[in-house]
DNA sequence: CCCAGATGCTGAGTTAGGCTCAACATATTT
DNA sequence: AAATATGTTGAGCCTAACTCAGCATCTGGG
């Protein structure tokens, strides 16, 4: 495998070795650093509202869907428990946090007595905000310097890998 | 909330702004999302080992040090925790775990009769092996397509950008 | 030289955020 | 109508982190 060389132009480079395993891994290490610092600074700048890390992922999975406000296209619980690969009985307690702080509502679904839709109520859509304005300041710091045409390209690596993992079938385990 | 910008992307004109600040944090998404997904198969991977995910972390720790076999240079446990950014007495737990497995040994440092140093067995030695090979592996089947010329792009931004946060004094909190 | 304070490790107990299993109400299929 | 499947939650557990306190040992100032 990996015997598909992408395009016709080989690399101009002299590379340092056809293909040293370890490249990428090196790859993979620098971004488990970036994030872990990127995740660290914005966990702790939430922490003054009150906003867990876990909130808001919660919180952003939720406001990512179009209607979230209303009981008829917001997210059900176990939908969102699916988005944030946990348990239906994680997603309940993560919930009831978020709940007892006000940024969401529990609401029946209008087509079916079992489930709940989450709602976001205002204070929550105000949590989204600020959370959005966080992660932007935070990954300014991080990135900001990179030059445009350098984030062009990471973009793109990393979606294209993206597809072509998701594309090798369903996480395989 | 996505915020997908609108904006044409299929341009590849030099952008002559940095752009909006959504680009960084898109790329921080990026790679939050393929990171988790390479941890994710790592640790399957390593299940049948026996190695859990954090004892991995602990082992590549402990190995990155020349001399990791003898009591005059191996890590001490409260180095381990530094590196690890976890308490003291949470490295203690992880180094019980592994000592219980077999991956390690503590040694009494000949300098200093309170410190412990973590040496590595030959089994630790093996497993550091194994880890490092399902690394490499799970890394070039997400990032092995990825061009030669990109692959140096990425390197490179990562570590500027690394350095640049590293540079910008410790870190904040 | 010796003691006061710093340092290195660990026992005890706590917390956060996951998990499973089982119960219950409701949908859906046969 | 009954059987089975689905959505949520109560109860209880587990792991990996934490703090605080205690003991052993080092180190520097008198």
């Amino acid at each position: 495998m990996t015997t598909t060389p992408t395009d016709g132009p080989a690399d101009p480079s002299p590379g340092p070795r056809p293909d040293a395993p370890g490249t990428a891994a090196e790859l993979a290490d620098a971004m488990t650093r970036a994030i872990k610092r990127i995740r660290r600074q914005t966990g702790w700048r939430l922490e003054p509202y009150g906003i867990t890390p876990g909130q808001a992922r919660a919180l952003r999975t939720l406001a990512h869907v179009p209607g979230c406000e209303s009981p008829d296209h917001a997210m059900r619980l176990s939908d969102l428990a699916d988005k944030l690969h946990i348990a239906p009985r994680s997603a309940t307690t993560v919930v009831d946090a978020l709940e007892e702080a006000g940024l969401v509502e529990r609401s029946p679904d209008p087509a079916d007595r079992r489930a709940v839709r989450i709602l976001l109520t205002e204070a929550g859509r105000a949590a989204v905000e600020r959370i959005g304005q966080v992660r932007d300041e935070v990954a300014q710091e991080y990135f900001g310097e990179v030059s445009p045409a350098d984030e062009e390209v990471l973009l793109r690596v990393l979606r294209s890998a993206e597809a072509r993992f998701l594309a090798a079938g369903p996480p395989r385990r």
